[in-house]
DNA sequence: ACCTGAACACCGTTCAAGT
DNA sequence: ACCTGAACACCGTTCAAGT
């Protein structure tokens, strides 16, 4: 049996939270899995808070895009935003866990936030404004890798899965037409969410259009 | 002591996330405050996510926005989101509530996903671009009303917020300023979230913006 | 129909103690 | 420095029973 280290835990937590969803993620679980007591584990972490923050670092740890300052800044945000999403796809329980997450306590976050930050900037916003922007767009990133319809539920079987799907496929079309009728109308692509590719291609063009409409507008 | 009611409970759920956010939220908790065991509680309702669910159809009642086919999409849609924003304004524990709870099963915001769809398919888009565009939509409202910065804090003093408040400043000045430059440079509007008038209008304008970007270029 | 009592199987965390 | 044992104060939920 080897060392307790934190990377450790915190492998262990992301394969609980990717297999069974963060809700799995338990002190006391995680210790029984490592063979050691609960206990243990708060001489690596401060407390449960501190542990996820650990495996959101991992989760984002080796994305880093290079400032390349002869490239428009439009293309460099486009790169950047799909490169986050293509990293928090990376695993199933990702989305979960930065979105439960203390952003800001989490070091490799910080350095994509402070690109987008520079990225703004340069695009001519001013520093209020700026901090709109970054934190539209890798929140808008974080709920695209949320995906089609995938979200929340990392913790199921290939064939629970498909089950779920047609329930909930199923729930929408009996709803009463008259009241939801867009609803049941699509209830097929509202269930099965869309292709993954037109998802990502489009979320990333309406993120980055919005933020061209508003740089091409007048400041007062 | 009054009949315990569906209504009541709720009510009692939503004063307590309120005031301490939706942790303190706890079956216990509000058997206890309605005079009541905890196990009375799972005669109005299957089980805790039942519960929330409630919550979020409670927080979403009232908002309708009556469809006016004589206005341009655009403007609907603007409506439709400054108005889901203001709504969900109303209580400090609503996005944490609209966040945990599954979406599709609360009655009132399939309502408005479904006035958002109709909207969509106004402006000339197809079915499963449309799926995107509400998504996106109402995903994005219920962003803004994250709003600046005061996010996922219910459940703390005057006092206590604008001392987290310094906190957070002094945390991000005095981060290592050659790894994070800008996050350094901007620490003051960062931590203290822009205003909310700007906030919204910028961030409204934003989403609409890259709506219309989507709308405008040719299809395939 | 509406609520209680007792019990089950969990949590995170603290604190003193061991090696 | 690194881990254990015992204890505390919580959870959600089930199931049989009361009125």
């Amino acid at each position: 049996m080897g060392k307790l280290t934190r990377e450790a835990v915190v492998g262990q937590a992301l394969e609980i939270g990717d297999a069974e969803g963060l809700g799995g993620v338990t002190i006391r679980r995680l210790a029984q899995e490592l063979g050691v007591t609960p206990m243990a584990l708060y001489w690596h972490f401060k407390n449960k808070e501190q542990l996820v923050v650990g495996m959101a670092d991992h989760l984002i740890q080796g994305f880093v895009i290079e400032e390349d300052f002869s490239a428009p800044w439009r293309e460099q945000l486009h790169e950047l935003v799909t490169g986050l999403v293509r990293v928090l796809r990376r695993h199933p329980c990702a989305v979960q866990v930065v979105d439960e997450v203390d952003q800001m306590a989490v070091p490799s976050f910080l350095r994509v936030w402070d690109t987008a930050l520079g990225l703004a900037k340069r695009a001519g916003f001013d520093y209020e404004e700026s901090c709109l922007i970054s934190r539209y767009l890798l929140q808008g990133a974080i709920a695209l890798a949320g995906g089609p319809m995938r979200r929340r539920c990392p913790g199921l079987s290939e064939g629970e899965a498909a089950e779920r799907l047609r329930v909930k496929r199923l729930t929408l079309q009996s709803l009463p037409p008259d009241v939801y009728p867009h609803i049941v109308e699509m209830a097929v692509p509202l269930a099965e969410g869309a292709d993954a590719g037109l998802y990502d291609t489009f979320g990333v063009d309406l993120l980055i259009g919005g933020i061209e409409a508003m740089a091409a507008r007048p400041h007062r």
